[in-house]
DNA sequence: TATCTGACGATAG
DNA sequence: CCTATCGCCAGAT
């Protein structure tokens, strides 16, 4: 477990029940600004971790896993249209 | 050390 | 709204 992979599993317990975040604010919030795909790789390669409170900048679900993102998503109350996560 | 890869992000068309 | 391209960071080989 690396100090980057620490901050960033971090960031995630502080997430809770409905709660979505995109990838740079969870780069942004551990510390690594602009780090966020190795917050994509971090996810990808780790488990346990909540990555479905997880989008794009854009509000976009995970490509590839959209199906399970979206399911995970609204397991929680999250509205998603379209493999999108309903910004307000 | 050099090179390639990926669950990203911003910009251009 | 979409796709295409470049830049970004950390990890793996």
């Amino acid at each position: 477990m690396t100090e980057f992979e620490a901050a960033v599993a971090k960031v995630l317990a502080g997430l809770g029940e409905g709660d979505v975040v995109t990838y740079g604010e969870v780069a942004a919030e551990a510390g690594y600004p602009g780090a966020a795909r190795a917050v994509g790789r971090f996810l990808a390669t780790h488990e346990g971790q909540p990555w479905w409170r997880v989008v794009t900048g854009t509000g976009r679900l995970v490509p590839q896993h959209t199906e399970e993102h979206a399911r995970r998503l609204r397991a929680e109350g999250v509205t998603v249209v379209d493999g999108r996560v309903r910004l307000g």
